[in-house]
DNA sequence: CAAATATCCTGATAGC
DNA sequence: TGCTATCAGGATATTT
């Protein structure tokens, strides 16, 4: 579920707990978390050598990785479907599904939390090049509006599919997906390369438009709860969901029916009327 | 070569 | 009420 808002979210409430101190001890719990260190119970060991002593001099975003600088490389974290970076105090209660804790030399303490354990963190020497093969974060992509609808119209899949490929632009996920459709008029289904240019430059519009919303207003948190920021605070940026997720309320401008419909393997919703 | 599909995982929910 | 089956989805590997 987080995308780049919520990863952006997480990254703005994170930043002042970490930037300028230092982890003084890492302790990790969950191998799948960090599955790149190896497969077997030494890959913990390694984690917590590799990433303690590390000095955090601040944060970086791109589309849904977040990653702090330190003076030795980067520490990327990927929250997939259900990862959450929070902020505690070591008195704070655990909580199950956490699999990473660092400690800071403020007393502080980053937590990773991850029940569906599809997240990950890692430490790289460098970043730029650990993700090349990520395409720019989205909003910055659709500013470059030329490119974006020149790329864009190339492509012969459904524009949500488009969309939601990483290595295009990056953080659009399937909640944005849809609603950048929605608020385009066009159906998710659409082939990218039948889209007209001004109708392509309308969805790079909407696209920087949705995105910096939901970023205003902290992201979408779902009912499940499974994402919040880095104090553990829930976003508001669901209430403004016009069509996903939105079958039974109807469509967030017309009020008419919203059509479900699995598009690559995702469940897809639309606006029949306003989406053509 | 590009696009579709299977896979990882747990918890919430739908359905009986 | 309580159980099981289904679904959710980001990125990667595999297949088409």
């Amino acid at each position: 579920v987080p995308e780049g808002p919520e990863v952006e979210t997480v990254r703005r409430t994170l930043h002042p707990s970490v930037v300028n101190r230092r982890i003084v001890k890492a302790t990790a719990t969950g191998r799948r978390s960090v599955r790149r260190y190896g497969e077997g119970p030494v890959a913990l060991a390694a984690f917590e050598s590799d990433v303690t002593g590390l000095n955090i001099t601040g944060t970086q975003r791109r589309g849904k990785y977040l990653w702090m600088t330190t003076d030795r490389g980067a520490l990327v974290v990927h929250l997939r479907m259900s990862g959450q970076v929070l902020v505690c105090a070591p008195t704070d209660p655990g909580v199950v599904h956490t699999h990473i804790m660092l400690d800071l030399d403020d007393g502080a303490q980053v937590r990773f939390v991850d029940p569906r354990t599809f997240g990950e963190m890692w430490r790289t020497d460098d970043p730029i090049a650990e993700l090349a093969h990520v395409g720019p974060d989205a909003v910055e992509g659709a500013a470059d509006e030329a490119w974006f609808v020149d790329r864009l119209r190339t492509r012969r899949s459904p524009v949500k599919s488009v969309l939601l490929d990483q290595g295009f632009v990056s953080g659009i996920g399937n909640i944005y997906s849809d609603e950048i459709c929605h608020r385009s008029g066009i159906r998710p289904t659409r082939l990218a390369n039948t889209i007209t240019k001004p109708k392509a430059r309308l969805i790079a519009a909407n696209t920087i438009d949705i995105l910096n919303e939901a970023i205003a207003l902290g992201g979408s948190s779902l009912r499940d709860g499974q994402y919040v920021d880095a104090h553990g605070v829930a976003g508001e940026a669901s209430a403004n969901h016009r069509v996903y997720d939105q079958l039974k309320a109807g469509c967030g401008t017309c009020g008419g029916p919203i059509k479900r419909q699995v598009i690559g393997g995702r469940s897809s919703y639309f606006c029949v009327a306003c989406q053509k």
